[in-house]
DNA sequence: TTGAAAGCGTTACCAG
DNA sequence: CTGGTAACGCTTTCAA
């Protein structure tokens, strides 16, 4: 880790000059505020001869001036922000595409979009927090805000919450994203290839249970009323871990597995066959994520190919539910996942 | 991908009741809006009765009030928040672990995170707009900020401006990351190994030449002055293309490659393998970045590990930078890189 | 112990 | 066409 050391200031504050405001522009080109805000925001319902524009312009220019959001938004009573909590677990690359992707989404139809730590606070208690900023939006990933977390997010003018998780909340417009699919589709496909042991891996990492406990249900879903059984796997993600797995991995009399993701479905498979174990004969190995990774071990790595909604039709039902506050919370199911067979299973 | 469809809004609005102020607390509480700002930011300098206390706190619960940010800021004449505009480019888990330990550290001193989506603005009109949030720090990774737009910034009110890229940045705390040194150290070491004729993987995907670029550089710096070569090599990260550029790799008589890093990497040195390139022997491979993945391949993946700094230093840097906002701009070289040698070279 | 009032930077309204 | 004035929601100083 490379260290950045603590310096100690040499010399004190040269001149620390206040932030110059739209009064300081107006004193210096020699008109009212009023004008001052008429011009620079272009406003079309009045007239202003253009030396004055210039006037206003260049004496913006010269002092710097940047409008103050904060004042704005106030004296407006609204702002187009969305706010987006950083989600608390770790996730893949496939939400930060998602990410990114909504961003822009929402940037086209001038919103701001602001992600925002809230670490340590939870629940309600983090709702409070993000209502502080007024947002005309909240996307809420994952789970942990209630219909009370909803509830102050409303009255403090957000006009729409959207949740991005496994459950509908009260009041909030819901995205379901049920990872219980993801299992389910692995758990029959392993089914239909003729395998009726499955070990399901559960990343010891925390936070991952939100994610790993749905999926694995989804196996025993797929499984119930069949011959098959499921064997949860505790797995760090380290070689070590994986290697004492696969030490012991014949004593578990598997003949396939579920590995939670890609990620650890690799390392899993990597370990079984320096174990000697073969995939896809004697344990078969199917993955989630679809990830270009999978295709490049031998053999491929058979995988759930998760569907995320695309960013374009979420900032557009913001858009909507923005515009139309009163309307009823809409449902979406969102989560789409179906089986790439590949050659490990 | 999932469609949501859209729905047309059926009834109406219901009521949309206004956002409840302090001074609806007050009235409620039966007391002045000062007394209610006392009571809910537990004021130690003025003595409230406990009766008191506990009526303006019940009407603040029953009215579900909660402060406007933007209007205490506005009073106070500052916040407490952490401007860090969202990377342009796409970046890798590397980067979003460093981001989320920084933003819990930045907690951990009472500041607030905001990740700011600024897409389609670039270089001083996104200063702009940094600027009219007017926080307390902005740290800006890449490179596109000018000294332009740290002024623009310092004039907003920033007392910290922080740079993480490629160059120092007048007025600007620096957090220098030379990729020069990572192609540096995959040339110095596949020299060592005793290869002359080096390929450089290029990705084709947009937005990757600020890291790819200095990295052939430090390639070119380490064989310089020896009898070695380099040759570039565009690619897309698909295994189309990949296949395509093993296709004709014994025409290009290289003995080596870095993969710029070791998704590209990977993906190449399979291509060549099911190319019959044999690996190290006939070509050595070398990728950045230490993934895990890396490991699993056979033969295992050399690769460059990139030291990024903690979060909990850069946090320090900026909470010193907040409180001595005369100090000389501090300047550190952070990105660590060091070869980890594995079977691929 | 409480209350009245000023003021933070903007913009909308309404006279001039 | 332009300029004063009020108001957004909050904190804080001063006075009662």
């Amino acid at each position: 880790m490379v260290q950045i050391p603590k310096q100690s200031a040499g010399r004190p504050a040269p001149v620390r000059r206040p932030v110059p405001t739209s009064a300081d522009v107006a004193r210096l080109a020699g008109v009212s505020r009023a004008t001052v805000s008429y011009v620079l925001n272009n406003t079309s319902a009045v007239r202003i001869s253009e030396p004055t524009r210039r006037r206003v312009r260049e004496a913006a220019e010269e002092l710097g001036y940047v409008p103050h959001a904060a004042a704005r938004s106030l004296r407006a009573g609204h702002s187009r922000m969305v706010l987006m909590p950083a989600p608390a677990v770790p996730v893949g690359p496939l939400y930060h595409r998602f990410f990114a992707e909504l961003q822009s989404e929402l940037g086209r139809l001038d919103y701001t979009v602001v992600q925002y730590g809230s670490v340590g606070l939870r629940g309600d208690e983090a709702a409070r927090a993000w209502a502080e900023l007024r947002p005309v939006a909240v996307l809420v990933p994952g789970s942990g805000l209630g219909p009370q977390g909803v509830a102050v997010l409303k009255r403090a003018g957000a006009r729409a919450v959207v949740t991005l998780g496994p459950e509908r909340v009260e009041g909030a417009h819901a995205l379901l994203m049920d990872h219980d699919r993801v299992g389910h589709c692995a758990g029959v496909h392993l089914l239909s290839r003729g395998r009726r042991r499955i070990g399901v891996v559960m990343p010891e990492e925390g936070g991952l249970e939100i994610f790993s406990r749905p999926r694995l249900d989804g196996v025993r879903r797929a499984l119930r009323d069949t011959d098959a059984m499921v064997a949860e796997l505790p797995l760090a993600y380290e070689e070590e871990a994986a290697a004492r797995l696969a030490g012991r991995w014949r004593s578990l009399g598997l003949d396939a597995v579920f590995g939670y993701n890609d990620e650890y479905a690799m390392l899993l498979m990597r370990a079984l066959q320096d174990e000697g174990v073969a995939v896809p004969d004697e344990t078969a190995v199917v993955g989630a994520d679809d990830l270009m990774l999978g295709r490049l071990l031998r053999p491929r790595l058979s995988t759930v190919h998760l569907d995320l909604p695309s960013g374009r039709d979420l900032a557009e039902l913001v858009d909507r539910a923005v515009r139309e506050p009163g309307a009823e919370p809409e449902t979406h199911e969102v989560l789409g996942a179906r089986v790439v067979h590949r050659a490990s299973s």
